[in-house]
DNA sequence: GGTCTGTATTGATATTCATTGATACAAGCT
DNA sequence: AGCTTGTATCAATGAATATCAATACAGACC
């Protein structure tokens, strides 16, 4: 088995070497560019904030739901076209929802932003600052 | 301008809070999204992985640079497209260029991986496996 | 000067994307 | 059943983007 899945950052895999790391190839690129398009854009990224600063949700106690009610009204944009960001946040395998009665609830998949975030790091975080 | 600057992930200050940590307001988003676009296409991503890769150049010793000419051929795509990417990657803050004799060389702005890296990490990264 | 190589810019085109109004769907309520 | 509210999908449109061929620019070398 060379690589027989290259699940980049996939769902459970211990994440790829990172960015610094070693060149990507073109189906890890492919598949990584997909996590940062999708936070590439204001209106997606202050969406996945309000979700996320409620919490990850990674110990099934409290997994930080926000309805949909609460983000629209956030933004000067019509409701369709937070519906439709929300939608592109969910293909990029970044959050996930369920409807509960009337409302949708949406949540922040347990793990990703950590993944992203050691993906970027480099290897050697030395002196950054000054 | 209530707030003097808002340099969100700036250059030099400390970052943000985190995207997890409270909701971005608009600027703060806009100024993120910049880096994450910069990085939401697959030959951006690996250009980045190729250049960071050769280190982030934080010391001042061997700052890893990259020189076009290596960076070009890796690619199916004419050198004006790789060019223009190279710029966007300039223009989002994440790299800058020299010009030494014929060639251009290409390096990763010290620090900014990391911050962005910091950024995305959620505060309490507990359990995220299972 | 002229020529050659490496890189950036320009102009044009095809594609993708963000946004909206209209509409459909889902669930609760009367 | 009808009505109302919350959310998603559809269809259309204008803006942004990726790409290339052609060209301009920079420096080395003759």
């Amino acid at each position: 088995m060379s690589k027989q899945e290259l699940e980049v950052i996939g769902q459970d895999s211990a994440c790829c070497p990172g960015l610094a790391a070693a060149p990507l190839d073109e189906d890890q690129a492919a598949d990584l560019a997909k996590f940062f398009k999708a936070l590439g854009d204001p209106v997606r990224l202050r969406l996945m904030s309000m979700i996320a600063s409620r919490g990850e949700g990674s110990e099934g106690s409290a997994r930080g739901e926000v309805c949909v009610c609460e983000l629209t009204p956030a933004f000067d944009l019509s409701q369709p076209t937070i519906s439709h960001h929300l939608k592109l946040l969910r293909q990029a395998g970044l959050i996930d929802c369920e409807r509960r009665g009337t409302w949708v609830y949406y949540w922040v998949l347990p793990g990703v932003l950590d993944r992203l975030a050691g993906f970027l790091a480099t290897p050697r975080a030395a002196g950054a600052g000054a």
